[in-house]
RNA sequence: GGGCGCGUAGCUCAGUUGGCGAGAGCGCUGCCCUUACAAGGCAGAGGCCCCUGGUUCGAGUCCAGGCGCGCCCACCA
């Protein structure tokens, strides 16, 4: 990137962001922008980006919430701060997992054909090939992290960090292992957490089921049940203990069909007496309220299922093998043709799925390792209670309490190959559980060889609820530790606050003493213009890529950005990629062009810094006075995380001001060679305002920005990413050129009207009469009035003419007649319309304004200013109306 | 069964402590290819602010209930 752009002359005529937003990209990785240095003693600002899976391919969801993390992290650089993003990507145990075994479904193999090792090697090989994909596509858009701290869940680092969190929080007590009813996914083969689970409403079947009571054979007792095939683990019959019904069958026993075996009636607290037959049939291997009432009865545990959802040894054999929804339609049948199938009826119930494949989760007994959750909970709530860490929006703090307050216990096993190794060694000689930071060689209490790992690995949540110190060096103590935690913001998606976000709360807490962020911010899902959620699955997703391709990065960032209501959902059509990002599209094009037009009356000038005000026009102290008002609504609206509010208020400055107004009265002034003075006055002004603006949009549209203000005159950087955020200038604060601006805007508006409504044909100049009591109109006219006079055609203005012949006539607010003859064109019936249509919304306003200036209550209770603002309303309202009412009048006369 | 969010112009949405003559973009209508921009300019049309009550001098904004959508949590077979 040349440093010295030749001032706007090569403007391309054209915006084509292809053309430059990659050079530019590449320019500042070049210079090493994006790095945040540990030794500059600096306030930091540190954003940890939520790592993707490292095999993961940029989609829209990546598009928002990278977006927005690279808006904060470039606003919050500029202020000043040292900031840091650290980008990383995620293993994703089970995901990635699952598309390698997908890969060897497809040669028809499984993981066990090729063994642990070489799976392993397999799945890192796929990694290596795919795995920075995703981070090169974050440039593609503009995210400035710092890329030389990129890491990823298995680096070295990250592993030893693993390894540090388990052996402490198994010595603190705090890990323990356990036989236990967890989530089994069938398909994946290995335990889910709870919150791996998504519960789904299912139109199921209550099956009412007998069970032949021993002894006495001809009776029997009846227990519903949605899963039928698990009565073949059944191992008691359960009834409420107050239930008089059924108190007759204590201490008896039935007779399981099927299984044929005898198994006890007890009686537990459990059971509600209300549902179904009062009579439950207690599966304690595969529910989890059975499996606490076997517990308390002591009852066997009987596992009818092999890890692939197929039935065990443990039940009979001809049903042995069979996959579970083929057992359940076997045992349904014997049932019903052995008579002790009652009844079926329709059964709405939730049904957990796996949050990665989908397939229905089963309850399963199995050995696991767990981390025991209250103690680390309690920290994490006092944190978010005493303030120290808030969220936005502020309601998912209440889902966060919520949860914390409920917390169970977090399974972290996963009988997966492709994850953490769980760091434990049983000795097979005196049968220690070795838990360790390094690998041994033989056992540590007997000195015994036969030592075995631990063949699970972890939950992927384990490395990354660490993440917001694992990426900064910890265990070690590393100056990237001291300088950069705890971060600052964490930008994410509220459906894995309690995967990701409350864990980290916690493990910070715990491992650092301090919560790794402030503010949570917790955005929308982008959705397809439908409602429905972007998915490969659906096919109605949008690539990123190819919207940058289409129309640039900044038109993607600033729609986004433009689009997203405080933790509203977006939704873009993926049918109509022109009409989704048009705006951001657009208003590019109209920076672009703006630039085109000013850069040139800029070049080859020394331009200056922006004069006093007496030597500034009416215009020049407007655009100023607004721009002091854009300025701040950007950087309070950024503070508060409000971006749409940020970007909307800088989009309409800059073009409904700036573009539509200020450029067009500052013309005159740049093209009139006579007066160089003036022409310098509005150069420094252009400049400024052009200057100001590029830098309060650099961080929603970095490119077009910097391609742009690299050719300003004055500028104080080789960069824009260099130059610091703006701050407004109380000496630009101008009320009275506000006003003076508002009343010029409404009476050129009203003539442009009346040369609409009579078609004025557009070369045809006018002559225009005002009668005004008031001075400001004036005053403004006499500032601006040629550049004024050319924007609504106006041959010549004259104040306090009189009004004749044929003309059309608007009030203003300010009571301001604004009259414009137009012999020839006028209609006097379209006129007399015209006016009736002024005199009856003003007459509707009158009345409401007299209503409430009538009541008592108002005048007495409602603040003085209020009050007396009604009065002048009032008062204006009357006076807009008598004129309009008086012409209207005159011109029956005519 | 709990909890949360949403319902404002044909469409997508703004509207922060209650004081509006309710806004934007797209779409629509009319005029304009006025040399920065037709990816544009100017002018316009278009709203029981979901419903019903309540609080208040005053409600799109606060409260209660209802209707309709969406999401999260939950071991009732």
């Amino acid at each position: 990137m040349e440093t010295d752009k030749a001032k706007g002359m090569d403007l391309p005529p054209r915006y084509a962001p292809q053309s430059f937003e990659a050079k530019t990209y590449a320019a500042w990785m070049e210079r090493g922008y994006f790095s945040a240095d540990e030794h500059s003693g600096r306030e930091s600002y540190v954003i940890i980006m939520p790592p993707p899976n490292v095999t993961a391919e940029l989609h829209m969801g990546h598009g928002l919430n990278d977006t927005i993390q690279d808006v904060l992290i470039r606003w919050r650089r500029m202020q000043g701060r040292e900031a840091m993003w650290v980008p990383g990507t995620d293993h994703a145990g089970i995901a990635t997992q699952n598309v390698v075994e997908r890969q060897l479904a497809a040669e028809g193999k499984t993981r066990w054909d090729l063994g642990r090792e070489a799976f392993v090697e397999r799945v890192w090989a796929w990694v290596h090939e795919t795995g920075g994909t995703i981070l090169e596509q974050l440039k593609a858009i503009g995210s400035s992290a710092d890329w030389a701290r990129t890491c990823f869940t298995l680096d070295p680092g990250p592993s030893k960090a693993v390894r540090e969190v388990f052996v402490r929080l198994y010595d603190k007590g705090l890990i323990y292992r356990g036989n236990y009813i967890v989530n089994w996914c069938p398909r994946c083969a290995t335990a889910l957490a709870n919150e791996e689970v998504e519960h789904e409403e299912v139109e199921g079947a209550l099956y009412y089921q007998r069970y032949p009571i021993v002894a006495d054979e001809s009776n029997y007792v009846v227990v519903a049940t949605t899963r039928p095939e698990t009565m073949l683990g059944d191992t008691a019959v359960a009834i409420h203990p107050q239930d008089h019904r059924h108190r007759g069958l204590l201490g008896k026993k039935v007779l399981l069909p099927l299984a044929e075996r005898e198994i006890p009636v007890i009686a537990d607290e459990f059971v509600d007496p209300e549902f179904g037959t009062g009579l439950v049939k207690v599966t304690p291997a595969h529910d989890p309220n059975d499996f606490e009432i076997g517990l308390r009865h002591d009852l066997p545990q009987v596992d009818i299922f092999n890890p692939d959802g197929t039935l065990s040894d443990s039940v009979p054999e001809r049903f042995r093998g069979m996959d579970r929804f083929a057992a359940r339609k076997a045992v349904v049948k014997e049932l019903k043709e052995r008579g002790l199938l009652e009844k079926t009826e329709t059964h709405r119930h939730s049904v957990g799925h796996c949050y990665r494949c989908h397939t229905m989760v089963e309850p399963r007994v199995s050995e696991q390792w767990f981390v025991r959750m209250k103690p680390l909970a309690e920290p994490a709530l006092e944190a978010y209670r005493k303030g120290d860490v808030r969220f936005t929006p502020e309601h998912w703090g209440g889902v966060y309490v919520n949860w914390l307050e409920n917390v169970r216990d977090w399974c972290i096993s996963r009988q997966l190959w492709w994850g953490h190794r769980i760091p434990v060694w049983y000795c097979k000689s005196c049968g220690a559980t070795l838990v360790l930071r390094e690998d041994p060689d033989k056992c540590r209490e007997c000195g015994g060889l036969e030592i075995e790992q631990d063949p699970d690995v972890l939950d992927t949540w384990f490395s990354s609820w660490l993440w917001p110190f694992t990426t900064l060096g910890w265990p070690d103590q590393t100056d990237d530790l001291k300088s950069f935690y705890p971060g600052h913001t964490l930008v994410t998606a509220p459906e894995i606050l309690f995967f990701w976000v409350a864990r980290m709360i916690m493990s910070g807490l715990e491992f650092m003493g301090e919560v790794p962020f402030r503010d949570v911010y917790l955005h929308g899902t982008v959705r397809d213009h439908k409602g429905r959620r972007m998915s490969k699955s659906l096919g109605n997703g949008i690539d990123p890529i190819e919207v940058v391709r289409l129309f640039g990065a900044d038109a993607l960032r600033f729609t986004l950005m433009n689009g997203l209501g405080i933790g509203a959902d977006l939704q873009l059509n993926y049918e109509d990629l022109e009409g989704s990002f048009h705006v951001g599209r657009n208003y590019a094009n109209k920076i672009w062009n703006s630039a085109r037009f000013a850069l040139p009356h800029l070049d080859g000038h020394p331009v200056g810094g922006v004069p006093e005000a007496e030597r500034l026009e009416l215009s020049d102290r407007w655009i100023l006075s607004r721009l002091n008002r854009v300025t701040r609504e950007v950087t309070d609206s950024l503070e508060r995380y409000r971006l749409h509010e940020a970007a909307t208020g800088i989009y309409r400055f800059f073009w409904s001001e700036f573009c539509d107004w200020y450029l067009e009265l500052v013309k005159p002034r740049l093209y009139d060679e006579s007066n160089p003075e003036a022409r310098e006055v509005a150069r420094s002004v252009l400049r400024e305002v052009l200057d100001r603006s590029f830098r309060l949009l650099h961080p929603f549209m970095p490119f077009i920005t910097e391609e742009l203000w690299l050719r300003l005159p004055n500028r104080e950087a080789e960069s824009i990413m260099l130059a610091a955020w703006v701050e407004p200038r109380a000496e630009w604060d101008d009320a009275d050129a506000e006003s003076e601006m508002s009343i010029l805007q409404e009476l050129l508006s009203a003539v442009r009207n009346i040369r609409s409504e009579y078609n004025v044909e557009h070369g045809r100049t006018i002559t225009v009469q005002v009668r005004s009591a008031d001075d400001a109109l004036r005053r403004a006219l006499g500032a601006e009035g040629e550049p004024a006079r050319k924007l609504a055609g106006i041959e010549s203005l004259s104040f306090d003419g009189e009004a004749h012949g044929a003309g059309a006539t608007t009030v203003l607010t300010s009571g301001a007649e604004v009259y414009v003859p137009l012999e020839g064109l006028i209609d006097l019936a379209r006129e007399r319309e015209r006016l009736e249509k002024q005199a009856m919304e003003l007459q509707r306003l009158v009345e409401r304004s007299e209503r409430r200036l009538a009541s008592v209550d108002f005048v007495q209770k409602a603040p003085a200013h209020v009050v007396q603002q009604a009065r002048e309303k009032l008062e204006s309202l009357r006076e807009q109306l008598e004129k309009v009412t008086d012409k209207r009048r005159t011109l029956d006369v005519e």
